[in-house]
DNA sequence: TTCCTTGCAAATCGTTTGCATAATG
DNA sequence: CATTATGCAAACGATTTGCAAGGAA
């Protein structure tokens, strides 16, 4: 798979693999952009559009206007902090139960799953603590 | 509540309110349209974003670009049909659990959750299924 | 050669916003 | 009266796209 893509592709691709922070398209352009400083934002684009097509990364929209990508497509849930806007992996265990039990109830045929949790993080939780004192 | 609003408002979280299809903005103005010419667009999406802030209704990413509004802020997943693009609530038991779960795993807090659902929705397999004939 | 991809820049389009005016309580 | 909301149009910003040129098979 990874040899008949052209090297934008496979520099894209590789660099969502080594992320686990669901980098947004500009993200993983300015990334790209200090190895290889030709490649244009719209390459970007059109690959990520590509592989979430492929179903080979996720492409996910979390409510704050911009589209994030996730190179891993293993069923997961999110997690978003309203304060500084990260978004991270939560696994859970009820989740293949939550799909079918969807798939009993409703009347039609369910591919794919979306979770999404907001709240505040740890680390915000923490800082806003600490600024009480 | 309802009587400090603006005409505007009101009329705008009424009509939420007698929809369960999670209408997007501009349906939302092309239908208030019709009994009010003059309400113009903005007003439409400042009054949905107030609202929404408010947590009188929600807004929903379903992935196809556009936001939706729903006047259902219950607990409840969403399903959105990839042929006709259509957004219907399913009714989960499991999400409590789900939540509470996630609460107990994360270091954190949470807030919210949003479950979504993807598919093929009942009448567009059938209608798929005509079609083979 | 043939098909697919790129870089660039312009276009698209959903959403937000500034401003002067009008409605609300 | 003070505040808040409106309509309008312009601005915004993320994403897509047309096109001529470049790369891969």
């Amino acid at each position: 798979m990874a040899m008949k893509y052209s090297r934008q592709r496979q520099m894209i691709f590789s660099f969502l693999m080594t992320r686990k922070d669901h980098p947004t398209a500009d993200v993983v352009y300015q990334n790209i952009r200090q190895n290889y400083p030709n490649i244009s934002l719209g390459t970007v684009y059109r690959n990520l559009t590509l592989l979430a097509e492929r179903g080979e990364i996720l492409r996910l929209q979390v409510g704050d206007g911009v589209d994030h990508f996730d190179g891993d497509t293993s069923r997961h849930c999110h997690f978003v902090c309203s304060d500084c806007g990260s978004v991270t992996d939560i696994q859970l265990d009820g989740l293949e139960e939550l799909f079918s039990k969807a798939q009993q109830e409703f009347d039609g045929r369910i591919d794919r799953q979306s979770t999404c949790f907001y709240g505040v993080c740890g680390k915000c939780l923490d800082k806003s603590a600490e600024e009480q004192i």
